[in-house]
This record gives structure tokens, C-alpha cells and sequence, in this order.
DNA sequence: GTGAAAGCGCTAACAC
DNA sequence: GTGTTAGCGCTTTCAC
């Protein structure tokens, strides 16, 4: 049997010992060589990761956690793991995370108060380095516990005042001002908008945001048009029937999130109504699946990616003790199959609803 | 020269000896206390506890850990988290994993063989107590690596024998059977299969289970009614086109997993054909979005959380040592709105001809 | 039933 | 540049 091999098969322990005197050096430079310390001998170094490769070492994250105080780990909370953004976000943010030498730990609030506690507790104990809430409403009881410790947050849309805890701006209007446009342009002159939960900074930054570009277009906004919701396919559902069941319903929705949009496509097609010929949708998010709905969702995109890349990149930097240039994240319009004209206007002159249907 | 290092906070710290000395235990008492062990004076247990929550003590995982050689970590790797049938079964797993004390470590091959090794990597850093690989595909180089350190594994479907290396088992038999039966009974004779990529162990038993549902039938499978895709969105929705441009077109498709069936109905929308009208589909897996497309998909539903529980109750029981009964994980088929009878049958030309044959 | 003390594998201060 | 060594906060024998 031959020495290396022999050496990956017996179970004699693979410590930072075994690969020290395997090289013929210090543990402190073996150290020095997986944390790339420059100050060590370049032939010495090339030695050291020869032998490390050589052995099959893996340094030990526990031990050095505990050692170097840093756990190298991030915690991202969300709310809803089953609206589909929020995936798309972790998967973000996981990327990210990684890239910058990073683990990841999960929380899922669910909206509850009870889970969000157990999540803290969770992070707490595994001493991550900094935490991105990105539950899209403000979390206050998160912030004596964690930012007591002094560890670095970072919010969306709006934090408190602390040291060691930033936001990431969001500039909703530009995104939603170019969708209510959208709409005008086709010749839309009743819009609605499906809000999420009131009383959440994130969606009412939304509406205020609609109900801006509404009037900066000149429109009428009744109060009516303004649904409250929940962000849910459900919700989304029964927002479309009422505000189609309203005496002077709107010719087009704009919905909050996708998910409430795709709730919306299912409350109008329930009323026999169709989309985009007898009411426009618009989304909010752009999640992965909005071009696959039928038809395929117009909506404003929101990067998840993004903001969690910039979620980890502010966490990685309040690390660092660095300071990063804070830029909004952009939204924009994205126009897919979801809105046209409105129906009775000139260019729909003669073409029946009925009549579309059958085409082929 | 015994020094106290100098600790870059001021505040006291507030590790296990705090509490030992602030409850007048010893430290061992108290690590006795926090991991539930029972010969602890129940007296002094509850002392122990106050002075814990008073003082707001938290356990430092890493160094239970380093102390404990477990690291109460489970991996999970998944092939692509776009797919929403990954996040549902990724959010099945952490819950889980939470309620029996685990953490949860997510990695995502993105079926690249550089990021699966990096995963790997990861997770033997981590020193993760076991791993579940939810690729629905075997990957051999983890195997390696992985079990040859005694990490206990689990696999979808099919693994390889070893010690500490268990396989759950999926019926996929049952909710294919029942999706053809019920389009056999709707009066459909020409019925395709969508499949996913060709020569991994899940998506081959899918076909496999597809086509003894069809032959058990009595029915013909043309070769080219199994058409290879890759169970992405755009695979589904090329794969549709080809299968209803053969000479001889299905009546209905089924589709290896839901993401496929949306891509599905794309294909068949764009080609000015109706879903169930002209072409009834099938998905397969059942994720939450499958009921609100348009129109909602009847699909055949295979938990991602039940399989994501197994998982962890079976990585659980390898680590304690204890044997699990292992059961297969069932598939049951979800009538919605996307099967009807097929166009050209005789319900479909008499209006009112509702009743059908019954089902055998 | 409880406590004292020896590590777990690593980092980082300090010595050389 | 490199080596020596004292902890990091906890678990776990092993005495008592």
C-alpha cells in the first residue's frame, strides 16, 4: 500500500498539525497560507497548498470561527418562501454570499411573530456576521436583540437610524410612473390599484408611487381604486372581482406583487372576462414565471438579485468597516402581453370580443 | 504569563461561565442544563434556566461544535433553484430541519460540475453531519468525497449501497397511472410524454412509469410520442410544438415535471390551439403555482415537502443511529382544468352528451 | 449529582 | 518571515 494513499484511507485526524508537519513548517504559517497572509514565502506557500491538496485538507470553519471571532456566515429573513420572489431572492443573495466567501443562514418569518423570534435566536447562536431583513415591512422587535450585539443589518426600503444598520433604496416610481403611462398611452383612463398590506412601509411606498404617477398624468384617482390586499394569489383573486364589481370599474389593474397579479388574471377570467381585451393587468416584481402566465404579464421589474447583491455587498462592507456608494435600486416596465387598449376605445371599433376568441 | 487577551468590547461578556458563576454552578452544569440531560437536580435545572433567560444567554454554536464534533448542520443540494418545485422542497427541509435542531446549508449545482465541487466543498468545511442530494440525478463525484469522510448522505431515488447512504423512494408508479387512466377514460388514445433529460435516474423512471401506465392500458406508443426534454420552461414549450406537429398528433400530453406543462401551454397557445379544448396536458410534481395558470393544471403531485421531511427524518435517524421505516413517498394524480375530453369525440360534437362510459 | 480540567482545530499576538 | 503558544466557548471524561 502506498504512503498517500494510505494517508487519505486511515482515519488519522487531517488537522492544520498534520498538514504543518507534512510541510516541514509551522501551523502558523499554514495558517498564514490558507488565509492568503501575504507575508509568506512564495516557494514556502506553494509548498504548504501542495501538501493541503496533497492530503485532501479542508480547514475546520468551526475552529476558526471560534478562534478569529468571525462566523462568516450572513443571515437573510424573509417572509413568504412560497411567493416566488423571494426565492429568487435567496438564490441572489446565496450567490452573492458565496462569491465573497460567505455561508448563508435562512429565516422564514411567515408573518408570524413567533417564528420571526425563533429565526433571531437561531442567528444569534450561530454568531452570523450580519443579517439582511428582507421581509419588505420593518421587523422591529428584530432590532433590540440583534443590533444590541452590535451586529450589522441592512434593511429595504427604510431602517432606523443606527450605527451598523443601512437600507437599500428602492425607486419604485420611476417603474410604476412608466407603467401608469403605459397604460395612459393605450388610452386607459380608469386605473386601479391592488396594494399589499397597509401599514407596511414597502407597499405603501407602492401606492404612493401609483397614486404620484396617476396624478402627475392628470388622471382621476377615486378612492375605490385604491384596493387594499395582501400580496397573496388569493387576495389578488377577490381584489380584481371587487373592483370590477365597482359601479365605474377601472379598464386596467395595477397590482402590487406578480403574485397578486396572477390572483387578479384568475379573479377576472372566474367573471368571464378577459385579459388583456376587456381588462389590462400589470404586475409588480417580475418574478421568474410572470412571462409564462397566459397571457404573459406585463409587469415592473424589480430585481431580487440585485437587491440582495446589495444586501450582501452593504453587510460585507458595514464588515469591512468600509463605506459603500448607496445607489437606489432601479425598476422599470416590462411590457409583455397583459394590457392593450382599452375595450370600446376607437381601435377596438367592430372587433367583438367574441370574435377575437375563435381566431386562429 | 497567564494574560487575559484584550477584548475589543467592553461589555462583559456573556459566555457559559457567566452563567455558571452567576447561577453558583460549574460550567459543566451548565452545559448539562442547555443540552437537556437529565441528571441535573431539577432544583438547580430551573435555577440554571432563569439565570440563562435573565441574563440572555445564547450558546455559542461554533464552539459547541468544535467541543461536540457535531456540527447539528444539514446540507442539501439541489440542481436549479429556478425551478419552484427547489425552493418548495428546500422551505419542507429547513422547517424540518428546524424542529429537530438543525441548521440548514443550501447548494445549488446549476447541474455545473465546478459549482457541484464547490458545494461539496462548502459543506466539508462546514462539517456538515449529512447531506441530502436532491438533484433527482446521481452525482457521482460527491459520493467520493462525502461518504469516504462517513458523512451520512441521502438520494432521491436511487443510491449507491454503502454504509450511511440511504435512498427515498418515489411511487411514481400510482399518479402516472391515475393521469392516464384518467385521460384513457376521457376517451384520449393518443397520449405523449414530455420527458425530462435522458439518462438520469428520475426522470427515466418517470418515462418508465408512463409507459407501463399506457401499455397496462392497452394503448399504443408510437416512438416518437416520448419526446426528450430538459424540464425547463422553453424545453416544454419546443417540445409541445413538435410533438402536435407529428403526422399523427397526441390527443393529450403529460409532462415530466409542472415547469415543462408551462412551458407547454405556451408552445401550445403561440401554435392557436386551446388548453383542454384542442390539446389535454398533465404536469407532474404539483407545485403551487400549477393551479393558477390558465387555465389550472391537473397535474400529478409529488411532495417536495413530504420528500424534503424524509429527507431529514432520515439523515436524523443515520446520525442517531436508529433505523427508519422506510416507506415510498406516494404521487396522486390533481384534476383541474387543464384535461377534457379530446376534440372530435363524440361529446365534444353532440352538446349535451356530458355522460360518459364509466370508469372501469 | 456535580465539578475540575483536558482538549476540539484554529487564529493571532508576540518572540525570535 | 516564521515559530511558539495562549486562548476562543464549549463538551466530556473522570474523579469525588
Amino acid at each position: 500500500m502506498k504512503k498517500a494513499r494510505k494517508s487519505t484511507r486511515t482515519n488519522k485526524k487531517l488537522d492544520i498539525k498534520t498538514v504543518a508537519r507534512v510541510a516541514n513548517v509551522s501551523v502558523a504559517t499554514v495558517s498564514r497560507v490558507t488565509n492568503n497572509i501575504s507575508t509568506v514565502d512564495p516557494q514556502i506557500a506553494k509548498r504548504v497548498w501542495r501538501t493541503i491538496s496533497e492530503l485532501g485538507y479542508v480547514p475546520n470553519t468551526q475552529a476558526r470561527a471560534l478562534a478569529s471571532g468571525r462566523s462568516k456566515l450572513f443571515g437573510v429573513i424573509i417572509s413568504d418562501i412560497t411567493n416566488p420572489f423571494f426565492p429568487e431572492l435567496i438564490q441572489g443573495f446565496e450567490e452573492k454570499a458565496v462569491s465573497v466567501g460567505y455561508e448563508t443562514l435562512i429565516g422564514s418569518t411567515n408573518y408570524d411573530l413567533r417564528q420571526m423570534e425563533q429565526c433571531v435566536h437561531r442567528m444569534l447562536e450561530r454568531k452570523v456576521d450580519g443579517v439582511a431583513v428582507m421581509t419588505f415591512g420593518i421587523e422591529e422587535p428584530l432590532l433590540d436583540r440583534m443590533s444590541s450585539q452590535g451586529i450589522p443589518m441592512v434593511f429595504v426600503d427604510v431602517a432606523p437610524q443606527r450605527e451598523g444598520i443601512a437600507a437599500i433604496l428602492i425607486d419604485y416610481t420611476q417603474g410604476i410612473f412608466e407603467a401608469i403611462q403605459h397604460l395612459a398611452v393605450l388610452g386607459h383612463r380608469r386605473i386601479a390599484f391592488l396594494s399589499g398590506p397597509r401599514g407596511q412601509h414597502s407597499p405603501d411606498m407602492r401606492v404612493a408611487a401609483f397614486r404620484s404617477a396617476i396624478e402627475s398624468i392628470g388622471l382621476k384617482l377615486p378612492a375605490e381604486y385604491i384596493h387594499i390586499g395582501d400580496h397573496t394569489v388569493e387576495g389578488g383573486a377577490k381584489g380584481a372581482e371587487q373592483l370590477l364589481k365597482l359601479k365605474s370599474p377601472p379598464t386596467a389593474i395595477m397590482c402590487s406583487n406578480d403574485m397578486s397579479a396572477i390572483g387578479a388574471m384568475h379573479g377576472i377570467s372566474s367573471m368571464g372576462l378577459q385579459i388583456p381585451e376587456d381588462v389590462s393587468l400589470i404586475g409588480f416584481d417580475d418574478i421568474h414565471i410572470a412571462q409564462y402566465t397566459l397571457p404573459p404579464l406585463t409587469t415592473v421589474r424589480m430585481s431580487g438579485h440585485e437587491i440582495a447583491a446589495t444586501a450582501v455587498m452593504t453587510l460585507k462592507a458595514t464588515v469591512d468597516g468600509s463605506k459603500l456608494p448607496q445607489e437606489p435600486v432601479p425598476t422599470k416596465l416590462i411590457v409583455r402581453k397583459s394590457t392593450t387598449v382599452p375595450m370600446g376605445s376607437l381601435s377596438d371599433l367592430g372587433a367583438g370580443k367574441t370574435a377575437r376568441r375563435r381566431k386562429k
